[in-house]
DNA sequence: GAAATCTAGCTAACGCTGTTAAAGTTACAA
DNA sequence: TTGTAACTTTAACAGCGTTAGCTAGATTTC
């Protein structure tokens, strides 16, 4: 029994040591953004040097992977709670809507999580969750005939890569006064058209088709 | 006469060296990509050394600023042979589609001209003429009462933000195999959405009111 | 209990980055 | 000839991510 508690004190003030590097790490982002984050700032602040924080996390990356990893996964439950199981199409459209707010609203966590530093890296895993999630509401309508054209691969990238534009353009540029309802209208706009409205293949009509898709 | 020529000489010789730093940024940005690209590389490749190149240009931005600005010189031009003074909607749609091929085709140009390097950076002032020529289209369009909802920012905003969103993701994330239509669909899709077809307006119906926006 | 092993943290350094101060060189003007 | 201005260089600064090599301490093994 002794020799397992010390295992485990072992390995507790393992994750309270990685625990407070990350805490630190998310300081440093907060108040000076992603482009001053450095390693030299992060262990002026949490007071171990940089070796130690080379032996918890191996690299840079995986020091910022780790902590977006928790972040995400916070972002994640957020989500699932938007969903609409019987229709599709909102909860594509809550989905979008709410990840395009998230990532104005946390613009260091979103180019951590979405816009990787170099062609070649790959973003987190945990971060393709998310398109896994949404690509079945868009297999699920395009079995129901209701796209316009293309797939649901063509489908599901058009609407992700508007939400990165969306994201990405007010994050970048918050010298243009850009329009409080961009989101909200971009969003609506690209789902009318992407997507046919119920009636239109569905014979019966028993609701009435719905006054916004 | 003897003066004048001198300085034109020396003007000249200015010109020579600006050119010659140009052409090598354009090799080492080339072989390298954007990421490995620096000044250190440059001065290797073009023989100087590296105050010269901070003495004709300033820092690292005014030398990619410059040579930006004759890229997108070139590119501007080929935009406006895509005019449709007649359609403002066939001419969003060819100036949309034909700027993501632009991004996609020179990726590094485009990061350079769209993607600032910091919140605060914003891109050469020569980027946003392109924006000021959409905005026209879109006011046209505005006035003629077929936008659906949101007004001519708001969907000027959303084209330009789903462009953003087509080109970095098909740069950045070269391993997601992106489906062959989704510029086409995508473009298509939003404007579908945005403006209502030149039917609906007029209470003329002569033409059948939808075959394509 | 003593020896071997493993872990966590440190100091100091490497090679890279963008940038610049200061000095030398060259060409033209007075 | 002397002065002035532009041009180019050497040498360095401050910062970056990263790592080799060491020490102190805890854990395991004999």
């Amino acid at each position: 029994m002794s020799a397992k508690s010390q295992q485990d004190r072992r390995r507790e003030q393992r994750t309270q040591v990685r625990r407070a590097i990350l805490d630190s790490t998310e300081d440093v982002l907060l108040d000076g953004g992603y482009e001053a984050f450095s390693i030299r700032r992060l262990v002026d602040r949490c007071g171990y040097t940089a070796p130690t924080v080379y032996h918890h996390f191996g690299d840079k990356a995986g020091l910022l992977d780790a902590l977006l990893a928790e972040r995400y996964a916070k972002f994640a439950r957020t989500l699932k709670r938007l969903q609409h199981p019987d229709d599709a199409v909102e909860h594509l459209r809550a989905v979008a809507k709410a990840f395009v707010r998230f990532g104005i609203r946390h613009p260091d966590h979103y180019q951590l999580l979405f816009m990787p530093r170099a062609p070649d890296h790959a973003p987190p895993a945990v971060a393709d969750e998310m398109r896994v999630q949404l690509d079945q509401a868009w297999s699920q309508l395009w079995e129901a005939g209701r796209l316009r054209s293309g797939g649901p691969e063509s489908a599901a990238q058009s609407l992700w890569s508007l939400c990165h534009g969306l994201i990405s353009g007010q994050i970048f540029r918050p010298d243009v006064t850009w329009s409080k309802t961009v989101t909200d209208d971009s969003i609506d706009a690209l789902l009318l058209g992407l997507v046919s409205p119920e009636a239109e293949r569905t014979p019966n009509r028993s609701r009435p088709a719905k006054a916004r898709a």
